[in-house]
DNA sequence: TTGTATGCGTTATCAG
DNA sequence: CTGATAACGCATACAA
């Protein structure tokens, strides 16, 4: 009933040839004369062989597959990442595995098995943990298996391989723009501060803030999950303040349009009442009403930058094994939902 | 310099057992003892030994991987699509291994043939192929490994494993119910029509004209990448048109919340002057200003049910070689991009 | 230029 | 309950 894989062996067979021959036949190894390259060719696929990557990666111990780990990917910003990645590794001849670890430790932790135990060449990966060393990656330092964090990384591994922005400035930057129109009463609505990107957002935040003088207020930082339900619950919550906010620094774009189209239902004018800046530069944030300012994230370059050095790192293994620090170059988009004035 | 693996071969020397034995008991198997079950787990936990999947794969000719192929994944469609897969996948046990076509026949070929070398248990492709019968699968039905085609699927397919939404029945509401508002000049900007679900989109604009007794004007059907760039360059051309149109039915939101951008700043009134509908209900389809009346295209579940469809056909392989054709609802949503009039 | 022999790490078969 | 052994499909060191 089932058909016996077509291996090596059958082309063998077929041409009157040893398996070592079709082997490197197939692989173009020069010492194989032209003639019987061709001829193996030809045989392989009229039998319609296909290689068996499993067979030959066990035999080498490369696997030409890199493994990611993110904590969903259904947001634009991850998206555009894996779309990035995605081309990068194809190019260079390399597949990905993905995973999402919903923002759980545990499940992360099991990503990082399941794809150790795939042998995967590389590893990247967009942390959930809130451990300043999650020991989930010892396994691959120990075997000395690259490994890049992007976007998220824990918190004492900056001295590891990481391809970030500078979150703190990004966000002294958004929130300077707000206090730059005379705005007093900044609220700013982050995701869970344990992760360094959000803390460094915060503190970004702060520095803004005492840079300008105004009192810190931990009652104007609130921890959602940034998502349109939760930005529906701000929105909410915003209305009951009194006086209200005339400002708000929100740490994505999603959870910032939500809470600004609720603001609006309710009344509110933006930017005249309450100016808003958003992260991540979403493709629809331009075209809110009004157009919201924004952090351009370089996600697909994110993404590139993240593979190539995996690769880099795979290319020169032995020579470097220091780890290497990317900062991309973000912009402050400014747009509609700020009132461009200032300076 | 580089440490050897560790295998079941040195934690059975540990301990003074077979190979066989560690293999057997760390999978549980019942025919070991609880005790030395016990003794080798935690050796090999102590030794960090860590199973070696392409070894078992090789072995056992079962991979828990599934291949999937994409046009593009950074939309927010594709990317809820995945985000359901990979969470379905994870649950029963297999792995996602992602490859994105860049609308070319030719990658997704290779792409196939990739998957296939890696032995996937399954593939789930939204093609991107205009051809009626892409032979690149040939080798996936040869060898009884099954195959969906969710979203796209490729003409001659029907009979096939698909999961799909009715795209003519979709496009027939969306423009009835433009018609029904008494719009007579409808635009309808799609994608190439040498896809299914744009080319069965495209039957539905025409049969809703053809049934409200309206001439069909193929001028009036534009093929587009249905990009942000697409968008931009349609909302140019429509200026340009005498009369204008009254209404536009657009086969997706991003490309239909450009053009309404775009006509705004032109001056023009939405939905007064023009109304539009998209397709997809992206989230911030509902934030845009007239929120925009669109077709909610249920992702995450065809995500999930492509998955456990594969997992089903996995399970039960020799039972039911025939294909299953599985229709998701999809829903209409009228919102302000459209006058909520008529009937 | 080609062939022989062996091993990658695992699992399954067959004995004991 | 446990062990010896072969096999999965490929690639490479060594020989010819």
């Amino acid at each position: 009933m089932y058909k016996k894989e077509i291996t090596i062996y059958d082309i063998a067979a077929a041409l009157n040839v040893s398996a070592a021959t079709v082997s490197r036949a197939l692989k173009d190894h020069p010492a194989i004369s032209k003639k019987t390259r061709g001829k193996i060719r030809e045989k392989a696929l009229e039998m319609g062989y296909q290689t068996n990557a499993l067979a030959s990666s066990l035999r080498t111990s490369k696997s030409y597959t890199l493994g990611v780990i993110v904590p969903r990917l259904n947001s634009n910003f991850m998206s555009t990442v894996l779309a990035g990645m995605e081309k990068a590794a194809s190019d260079a001849g390399y597949h990905l595995i993905i995973m999402q670890s919903f923002e759980s430790e545990i499940k992360e932790k099991e990503n990082a098995q399941l794809l150790f135990s795939h042998r995967v060449d590389g590893l990247m990966v967009s942390t959930t943990s809130t451990s300043p060393e999650p020991a989930h990656f010892k396994p691959f330092f120990a075997k000395n298996i690259p490994v890049v964090f992007f976007d998220r990384i824990p918190q004492k591994y900056n001295q590891y391989n990481c391809v970030t922005i500078d979150n703190r400035e990004a966000a002294w930057q958004a929130t300077r723009h707000l206090l730059d129109t005379g705005k007093t009463r900044v609220l700013h609505i982050t995701g869970n501060t344990g992760i360094q990107v959000y803390k460094q957002r915060l503190e970004g935040y702060k520095a803004a803030l005492s840079e300008a003088n105004k009192p810190f207020d931990h009652q104007m930082v609130w921890e959602t999950g940034l998502s349109v339900e939760d930005g529906e619950i701000s929105a909410k919550r915003i209305m009951t303040m009194k006086p209200l906010p005339d400002a708000i620094f929100v740490a994505n774009d999603t959870c910032a349009i939500t809470i600004m189209h609720h603001l609006q239902k309710n009344g509110i004018k933006i930017p005249e009442q309450i100016e808003i800046t958003g992260f991540n530069n979403d493709p629809f944030s331009e075209f809110s009403k009004p157009s919201l300012t924004t952090i351009n994230y370089p996600g697909e370059e994110m993404g590139i930058k993240t593979v190539n050095l995996i690769i880099d790192k795979l290319n020169t293994k032995h020579i470097e094994p220091k780890g290497k620090q990317i900062v991309l170059k973000f912009g402050l988009l400014i747009r509609e939902s700020t009132n461009q004035a200032a300076k």
